[in-house]
DNA sequence: TATAATAATAGTACTGATTACTATTAACAA
DNA sequence: TTGTTAATAGTAATCAGTACTATTATTATA
């Protein structure tokens, strides 16, 4: 494995990444930080915390914008939806190729789960902040964040 | 106004309600907390919070379930979607009619903001909590949240 | 291979949002 | 009115996440 640019590749980082791309149920930061700790058990719960957050960053994984206390990440950068469960709090892929406009009757067929809610919604840059940074050109989500 | 049942409509509840409804920038409890405070000056902080989490567990508001730091709330029940801003992460309503499937250059006209990424989101029961509360019967929201 | 520059780490302190606790107050039913 | 008890104010505690700092380790280069 190898990282662009100057960003180094400590084993820390290494691990980190292996283990979220092996994972596919959207960690926490402590929830990776336990897996993690089997193969590095020196490991600081606050170099998972940087390292997810700087991974997301460079594009390197996802960060997911979801509701809950927590915030989750995503080794996989292909685009696609999820699914969240009210009563647990997991977090599904949608299985490929289930249209949105699929009818929740499949998709108790495809995923198990029973569908409560639908939920849409756009990311964008609002007028105001278009105003303010209108020299930047558009940011494509390299620049600052909700938090 | 009224409320259904045993819920005692207090003085802060009552201003709680009537500014949220008054607000639709979907505040957080903070904001929402200086909004009342110029009624009720010497309201806690922790009424605000208990009551925006207890409105909404009533459903008489409503809890935003979106990304960010901090919790936002909603005073309008109707189903409607969200527009969100990754420079200074407010939130706006998108306007009725807009289908989800307009295209980008709709909702610049409409809304000003300039689309970086569009997110679909199921939320539902997941098989293993539906077998674990088989008897409970569909919980409609009613029940636990992620929190 | 050694070495210099500096990015990254471990460990801990801190912050900020939210929740819990508790004595007191106030809705509201009778 | 008055009794019951839900709700409040104020404060302490919790929990996720971030900041700080001395130390370590990666990587570019001699």
């Amino acid at each position: 494995m190898q990282l662009q640019n100057n960003i180094r590749l400590t084993k820390q980082r290494k691990v980190i990444i292996e283990e979220l791309q092996k994972l596919h149920s959207h960690p926490t930061a402590d929830e990776l930080y336990e897996v993690v700790r089997k193969r590095l058990p020196h490991i600081s719960l606050g170099t998972v915390y940087r390292n997810l957050e700087f991974l997301a960053r460079k594009g390197i994984i996802r960060k997911l914008e979801i509701g809950g206390a927590q915030k989750r990440f995503d080794g996989d950068l292909d685009i696609h939806q999820h699914i969240r469960c009210t009563g647990c709090g997991r977090i599904d892929d949608l299985p490929a190729g289930t249209a949105v406009t699929h009818c929740d009757r499949e998709l108790l067929e495809n995923t198990g789960y029973e569908i409560i809610e639908r939920r849409v919604e756009f990311i964008g840059i609002c007028p105001g902040c278009r105003a303010r940074h209108a020299g930047d050109g558009p940011s494509r989500n390299g620049g600052a964040d909700t938090h």
